[in-house]
DNA sequence: GCTAATATGTTCACTAAGTTAACATATTAA
DNA sequence: TTAATATGTTAACTTAGTGAACATATTAGC
């Protein structure tokens, strides 16, 4: 009976980021988690109140990165790529985030926070970049830039495992920055 | 003891697809399928291998409906402005086909090849506006289409949750086949 | 029509996974 | 030093997917 593992809550936050990144969001479970941390499966319940707890965290750090790939960009299209490496990196990381996954995620705020913080910068860099744009023009070009960039990256992903993987995806897969400015980002 | 239900299979697809619809993906169970359908809840293995098969239904029949929207449009505009309404009258069939929900979906190559003929699908369209256009350019921006398209999709079901649902984005879902000419389908 | 093969539904049971409650021990505060 | 709190464990409950054995209905071949 080993107590006090130092820090246990940080390590499962851990341990469940490396399950969905290396497997699915769908493979976490607590009993998977614990064995890995070397604790029983319900000392998890010490530190969260449920399983979407868990999962909430992981989604918060995924925003954490995005938002850090924001302030590192020095162009636009430059944290339009990184946003859609972001998918195509972390992928299962990319569905617990956007993919729509458990209903119940309504239920934590900062994350819904989060979300529109993000789309909003697309908003406040449109304006930098077109301070004479009306606001309505501005808003319309961030909503399709956004549609954009996560569209793309549900496209790129299924490309990869199946036949529609052509050399123009390829392409747009290695210059993802290009292909952004010459559709979207002008 | 009621045996022979007519048509059982047909039946528990339907209520799948009604409990999809109007609840989630997720909260298709057996159990909860057999009591609608009036029987015991492994006569469901009568009729299929096991709960995927049935999602794997539901979906081929979510393309269907896509594929059938695609024939009746008139304009290249009007089938995109379909896909985006399909996704905002079924979010829960639409993340069910689009939602990377559940890994072993790749199990199912018709589903694939479904998947793939709805993308050929815009490239085709597109050759026969722009018959002279590179192939290349064709691809790309069949790619940008379908990446705005879905994009949009989930961008408006987001606001449809939350604050972000701005006048504009009121605008955008009034106005989908607009929008889409502004922004994409040009 | 009768019988064997097949199809379809039921009952029982097992397993995996999330979760709670009771308990035990360690740490911290007073 | 002791009481309060924090952290981990064990046992048990619950929901859900699924397989196996069984029972009954339908159909095909004679």
């Amino acid at each position: 009976m080993s107590y006090h593992k130092e820090n246990l809550k940080e390590r499962l936050v851990e341990i469940a980021w490396e399950i969905c990144a290396a497997e699915s969001w769908q493979k976490i479970n607590m009993r998977y988690v614990a064995e890995k941390a070397g604790v029983s499966p319900t000392a998890f319940y010490r530190h969260f109140k449920n399983k979407n707890d868990l999962k909430a965290e992981l989604i918060r750090r995924g925003y954490e990165m995005l938002d850090q790939g924001r302030k590192d960009a020095d162009t636009f299209a430059s944290w339009g790529a990184y946003y859609i490496r972001f998918g195509l990196d972390y992928p299962n990381i990319y569905d617990l985030m956007f993919g729509n996954i458990d209903s119940n995620m309504s239920l934590y705020p900062d994350l819904e926070a989060q979300h529109n913080a993000a789309f909003n910068e697309v908003s406040v860099a449109l304006k930098l970049l077109k301070p004479d744009a009306a606001e309505k023009d501005i808003r319309i070009k961030a909503v399709n830039i956004w549609a954009s960039v996560h569209g793309l990256i549900g496209f790129l992903r299924r490309g990869d495992s199946q036949d529609i993987k052509s050399e123009e995806l390829t392409w747009i897969e290695n210059n993802i920055e290009e292909y952004l400015k010459m559709t979207t980002f002008n």
